[in-house]
DNA sequence: AAGGTAATAT
DNA sequence: GATATTACCT
C-alpha cells in the first residue's frame, strides 16, 4: 500500500457557494474515519475470488480518479436540487423514506414472457376515436429516463405494490397538499419515487378517496372491511383541508431542510380532524390503535427488461436524482 | 395533457 | 376477492 490518501484534502467543487459546504462538513459526521477505508490501492476482492468466479479485476483508480467521480457526483446533486419548488418537499430523496427503510416497489411474478406481448397482447382495441384527432401521432411510447439503453426499451411495467410505507409517503404528500391540490402528477412529483407513474398514483388516489368516503359515512354499521389492510394501517391522514389553495400569499410550510437523513417530518398544520366522525361537531376523539407500520418488506424494483443484463440491481439506479421527469 | 371513474386484469 | 392497471370520457 503506498500512498495514503486524504479525501479531506479535497476542495470540493472549489468555487461552491458555502453552504453546500456546511452541508457536505454536515454529512461528513459519522462517515468512517479515512483510516478505516479502504486503500484504493488494494482490491476488494481477493485475487482467488476473482479467480474463482471469473471476474475480471477493477482497474486501478487514481485520486484524479476518484476527485473527478466526486465532482461529478456534486454536480449531479447541484442540478438536481435547481428543482425548485418541489425540493422544500423533498427533502427526503427519492427512495429511502423516514424510517430508513428501503423504499421502492415489488413485483408480482416477473415470469410473463415476451410471448404475451407480441401476439396477443393487443387485447384492446381502441373503439371510439371521434374525438377530435384523426391522424395520431406515434408517440414515442415510454420513458427514456433510463440512461442504460439495454433495459429501456421492451416494457411493461411490473405490477406496482403498493407497500405500508410507500402508501405511508402517499398519504403524506396527499395530506399536504389537501385534497385541492392532491392531484396525481403532483403527488407523484412530491413522492419522488423512482419508477412511479403518474397511473399510479392516480389510481391509488381513487382507491384512497374511496376509502375516505367510507370511513366518513359506515362508521355505525361496519368495522372495517377486510380491505382496508393497507389504509387502516397508515397513521392518520389526519388533514383534508386545503393548504395554499393558490391565494394565500404563504404556501406551505417552509420546513427548514436538514439533512439528517433519517427524520425528516413533515409539518402538519394541526392534528383536528380525523376522518372518523361523520357529521362531526362533537369532539369524540377516537384513536385507532393501528400504529403498526413495521411488515416485513423487501420492496424491489426489477427492471422492465433483463434481456441480456446480467444484474441490474436496485442500486444502480438509487443514485438518479430526478426520476419522475417524462 | 391531465384528472376522474368505471371496467378489466392479475 | 382484493388490488392494480387500463379504457375512456371530461
Amino acid at each position: 500500500m503506498g500512498e495514503e490518501v486524504r479525501i479531506t484534502d479535497y476542495d470540493v467543487g472549489g468555487g461552491g457557494g458555502g453552504e453546500d459546504d456546511d452541508q457536505v462538513l454536515e454529512w461528513e459526521v459519522g462517515l468512517p474515519n479515512v483510516d478505516d477505508l479502504t486503500p484504493l490501492s488494494q482490491s476488494l476482492i481477493s485475487a482467488e475470488l476473482l479467480s474463482a468466479f471469473n471476474i475480471s479485476p477493477e482497474p486501478y483508480r487514481s485520486m484524479i480518479d476518484v476527485n473527478r467521480a466526486s465532482h461529478n457526483t456534486l454536480s449531479n446533486m447541484r442540478g438536481a436540487l435547481e428543482n425548485k419548488s418541489l425540493t422544500k418537499f423533498n427533502s427526503f430523496k427519492s427512495f429511502s423514506v423516514d424510517d430508513d427503510k428501503e423504499d421502492a416497489m415489488v413485483v408480482e411474478g416477473e415470469e410473463t414472457a415476451d410471448l404475451t406481448r407480441d401476439g396477443s397482447d393487443m387485447r384492446k382495441l381502441r373503439r371510439v376515436d371521434s374525438s377530435g384527432d384523426g391522424g395520431g401521432a406515434g408517440e414515442e411510447a415510454e420513458s427514456a429516463l433510463l440512461a442504460d439503453d439495454s433495459s429501456a426499451r421492451t416494457s411493461k411495467r411490473p405490477r406496482l405494490v403498493w407497500t405500508p410505507q410507500l402508501h405511508k409517503r402517499f398519504v403524506d404528500v396527499v395530506a399536504h397538499l389537501g385534497v385541492k391540490n392532491a392531484v396525481p402528477k403532483t403527488i407523484m412529483q412530491l413522492m419522488n419515487v423512482e419508477g412511479l407513474t403518474r397511473e399510479n398514483v392516480a389510481s391509488h388516489l381513487q382507491k384512497y378517496r374511496l376509502y375516505l368516503k367510507r370511513m366518513q359515512q359506515g362508521l355505525s354499521t361496519h368495522g372495517s372491511s377486510s380491505s382496508d389492510h393497507i389504509f387502516a394501517s397508515t397513521p392518520i391522514p389526519h388533514n383534508l383541508q386545503e393548504s395554499g389553495g393558490g391565494n394565500n400569499g404563504r404556501r406551505y410550510a417552509p420546513a427548514p431542510v436538514t439533512y439528517h437523513a433519517q427524520m425528516v417530518h413533515m409539518p402538519y398544520p394541526s392534528p383536528q380532524i380525523v376522518p372518523n366522525s361523520a357529521g362531526n361537531g362533537d369532539g369524540g376523539a377516537y384513536h385507532h390503535g393501528f400504529e403498526s407500520n413495521s411488515y416485513p418488506y423487501n420492496m424491489n424494483m426489477q427492471q422492465r427488461d433483463w434481456s441480456g443484463n446480467k444484474f441490474a440491481s436496485v442500486s444502480a439506479y438509487q443514485h438518479r436524482m430526478t426520476p419522475n421527469d417524462k
